[in-house]
DNA sequence: CGGTATCCCCCATGATACTG
DNA sequence: CAGTATCATGGGGGATACCG
C-alpha cells in the first residue's frame, strides 16, 4: 500500500500547543494517525485475519489454521500479516514448546477493540458497494458511447 | 494497494444457495466487499479527500481548492483520487462552462455515508494510534537486546 | 484553471523452495 | 508445523513538463 517514503498525512493529533500550523488545517504531520491505520489494515490480508481472529472469539487459533480459514494465503504473506499484527499489539502469540512447535494467535483486547470500527466498515461495504459497481458500469457506459 | 491481480476476498456475499462452498468459508469469491472497499479507501489520499469534502459540507469544493487543503498531493494524484470517486458514485462534479473552467466536487449521498464508518476509524486512530506506537517500540526493544 | 503525459522508483504480493 | 529465503512483477505514487 501507500508505503512510506514521504509519506503525507491528515486529521493529525492536537498536541502542538501553537495554533500556527493546527489553524491552516495541520495536515502536515508526517504522521497521521489515519493514514498510518489505514496502511496497516489496508493490507490485502489484514482485515481479513483480523475478522478470522474475532470469529474465532476468545478461542486462539493456530497458524495453520488460521491459512485453512484464509483461502488463498500464502505462508509467507500469512507470516508476515500476523508479524505485523504481533508488532502493533494487535494480536497476541502464544508457542508451545513441543516438537514440532505449536503457535497459537488471539486479538489482544487492542485488536478486539478495532474490530468495532472495521465490523461497521465490513457492514457498509456490503449493504453499499453494490451501488458503486452500479456507477462505475454507468460510468463506462456514459464513457464508452462511441 | 492491494490491486487486483488475483485478487482474494473475505467476508464474500450470502447468495449461492448451494451450501457447497459457502460451507467451507466461501471465501474464494474474488469480490469480497470489505476488499474491494479498503483497496479504495487504503489509497493514499482518498480518505484524506472524503474527509476535506465532507469537512466543507455543504458546500462544494473546487480542485485548486481541495489541493490546498490536502497538503502535499500533486496535481497528478489529486485528479487520480477525483477521478476514482466520481468512478464509484462518491463525489459528484459539477464543471462551469467558463475559460478557465472551474470543476466543483462534492460527496454524493453515497460518499457522505461512507463519511460515518470513516470517521469512526478515524476516531478509533487517534485514540489508540499511540498504544501501537508504544506496542511497537517494545517489540523492537524485546527484539534488540543484544 | 484543471488537468494529462512521461519517466522512474519502490514495496506489497505471489510462487517456489528450503529449514529448525 | 511454522516458518524464512529468494526471485519476479505490477501498480501506487512522486517529480516534472506540457496542454485546451
Amino acid at each position: 500500500m501507500t508505503s512510506s517514503p514521504s509519506g503525507t498525512p491528515h486529521g493529525a493529533p492536537r498536541a502542538a500547543s501553537g495554533p500556527s500550523r493546527a489553524a491552516r488545517g495541520d495536515l502536515f504531520d508526517p504522521a497521521c494517525p489515519t493514514r498510518r491505520l489505514l496502511d496497516r489494515i489496508g493490507t490485502k490480508w489484514t482485515s481479513m485475519a483480523v475478522k478470522v481472529l474475532a470469529e474465532a472469539e476468545p478461542e486462539e487459533v493456530r497458524f495453520a489454521e488460521l491459512q485453512r480459514r484464509m483461502p488463498g494465503i500464502s505462508q509467507k504473506m500469512l507470516s508476515a500479516t500476523l508479524q505485523a499484527l504481533h508488532r502493533d499489539g494487535l494480536v497476541s502469540r502464544r508457542v508451545e514448546p513441543t516438537v514440532p512447535p505449536r503457535v497459537h494467535y488471539r486479538l489482544t483486547p487492542l485488536g478486539l477493540s478495532l474490530e468495532v470500527p472495521l465490523a461497521l466498515l465490513r457492514t457498509w461495504a456490503e449493504e453499499h458497494m453494490p451501488e458503486i459497481d452500479r456507477a462505475q458500469r454507468r460510468e463506462e457506459a456514459a464513457r464508452t458511447p462511441e
